[in-house]
DNA sequence: TGTATTTACGTTAGTGCTTACATAATTGTT
DNA sequence: AACAATTATGTAAGCACTAACGTAAATACA
């Protein structure tokens, strides 16, 4: 399943999946408890059977529909024959939904399965899922109506884009976000090698003291990329262990944090600059070449990844030989 | 806001609600950030911009949704210019979608609108709000999935339905039931008053040892209802403190533990029993009635609640005149 | 009292999805 | 190779809901 890798940015649809779900298991229960009434029509009779004779509006404020849905779903019901209206006799305006005979028997009916239905939801995701799936619903519903979230989104909008990406250099401080950047583009497309675990634990002893440098992009307070320029013999630079994450792409972090590994190997007067990566990594690549990097025909001799397949130099001035150079 | 009083009965429609509450508000914002998307874009453009050119069915496996429906939203893609439909070269049935190059540019620059959508959730639900929603629909996501929720529903009606009423008399062990199962229709439609507290908290002080008895009645292993007979004087009975869980109304627990507090108090030869309620219960007056209860013209002399209007003596026999007793 | 405003409701058109069906291409079977 | 079965997709019809509108009744106000 991909949804829930995308966490809060899907909410909507998880949640829309899951609520289609529960519709879908209750009617299936009614249909083979032989109800003869819908899950939507839940919240209104049940309601109808808890309150008496209520008006259409009424109705729609309690269950948090418009009054055009519960006309609507009223149609049926008195299709159904399970409701009845009636006019009100002080206010002509107003339509009483009641319950009919038939429609407080088929209620009372349906006692044991909705007993069923909360049972087996319960059985399903167990007591302490249940509750806390109840409880993070209570609280969310409460959220929403306290604090608005669109105002919250638009106001976090202004802040992310007035404020400025700054490229700081390596603290000890800011030691877990080199791992955890790391981390999160390495799991989704590969797996954490042995070299890898090792390296981005104790960077103070693999990158820096070997004469290279890390810097890492924030914006707005937050960590959100790293990039690593290691010294692999006097001279001779790799550029490795960049990471964004994910949910700050495309803000230009990347391409910053590149900038200034770059900087930094001009300023130790490096010799050379190479990379390795891997080609499934698109956006990186194209990246990478629009800096000055140069693919190069064959994996490097003797590379310590796995998953490298992707070998570049860093030649400025050079470009990539175009594909049709005969033509 | 009625609906979260039901719990789990109306999960389906509260996870509707929120749903809908998240797809607008992340329409406002997009809306308002000239983003030129809308919502219920999100999961197919995400999931191609990450992978690239995916067939129609294997994005509408991946989102959770029906090809069709995909397919219907990519027709608004394509619409959009944002996407693109490609045959696959090796199978004719199949058809590509891929990411225009203004759907690329279009969703790089949604990035800030992403974390800002992200942040805002955050800052509304709270960051250890949004942590156990996102927990709590992960697991539900998961149980589902494991434990058809259907097939549990109805193995706990079938176990429902074949499982008898008993009626219990009072043990030691009862005695949160007796207070649990009356605070939930005195919360619900009163409120719990002082005299209440101190009965319902020592049953055993209040009610059996003045000569009186206190019924439970029990379905499939659990406490569902409860109903105690007083003893106000020699041979004076009151019926009282009757409830029975919401959940489990409408399977007949009321009028049998009733119909036992009545045996109860022929086999103690009583002279008197009477009750008294609020004419807001209607369903539970009604079942007075029907066992023999008549309801008398005016309260009771004396009476300890605040909230009884309703004064019934058992006159078993005699029916309540009827309203038109003249015509 | 007469007129404007508000309220309650129903109706219509449209949206996002589903199910059911149709069609074309591929794969399996003999 | 010929035919059936399967698979991938698109299309049509339907459902649950919303937004927008229209109408009737009630209320506010001069």
């Amino acid at each position: 399943m991909y949804l829930p890798s995308l966490a809060q940015l899907a909410l909507g649809s998880r949640l829309k999946s899951l609520s289609d779900h529960f519709y879908a298991a209750v009617d299936e229960v009614y249909r083979s408890c032989g109800a003869g009434v819908e899950s939507r029509w839940f919240p209104v009779l049940r309601f109808l059977w808890e309150h008496g004779e209520t008006t259409v509006s009424d109705v729609a404020l309690a269950i948090g529909q418009t009054h055009s849905a519960v006309s609507q779903l009223a149609d049926k019901l008195v299709d159904a024959g399970l409701v009845q209206r009636k006019k009100d006799a002080q206010d002509g305006r107003r339509s009483l939904l009641v319950l009919t005979e038939k429609g407080q028997s088929a209620l009372s009916a349906l006692g044991p399965i909705w007993v069923a239905v909360r049972r087996g939801i319960m059985r399903s995701l167990g007591e302490e899922g249940l509750t806390t799936l109840l409880a993070a619903l209570a609280a969310t519903e409460q959220a929403l109506e306290e604090r608005p979230v669109v105002d919250a989104m638009l106001a976090e909008h202004a802040a992310l884009t007035s404020a400025e990406l700054e490229i700081i250099p390596y603290a000890p401080a800011l030691k877990d976000h080199f791992y955890r950047l790391n981390a999160q583009w390495l799991e989704r497309h590969f797996r954490i090698e042995d070299i890898d675990r090792e390296l981005l634990g104790d960077p103070e002893r693999y990158v820096l003291a070997p004469g290279g440098a890390i810097f890492f992009a924030r914006l707005a307070g937050e960590v959100i990329g790293t990039c690593a320029l290691l010294q692999e013999s006097p001279g001779v630079y790799e550029l490795s262990k960049m990471g964004v994450d994910e949910t700050f792409r495309g803000m230009g972090a990347g391409r910053s944090l590149l900038a200034a590994a770059i900087a930094e190997f001009h300023r130790r007067e490096g010799r050379e600059l190479f990379l390795e990566s891997n080609s499934r990594l698109k956006t990186a690549l194209r990246m990478y070449e629009q800096v000055g990097f140069v693919l190069q025909p064959s994996v490097r001799a003797g590379s310590h990844y796995e998953r490298a397949d992707v070998y570049m130099v860093y030649q400025p001035g050079k470009r990539r030989p175009a594909r049709a150079a005969r033509g």
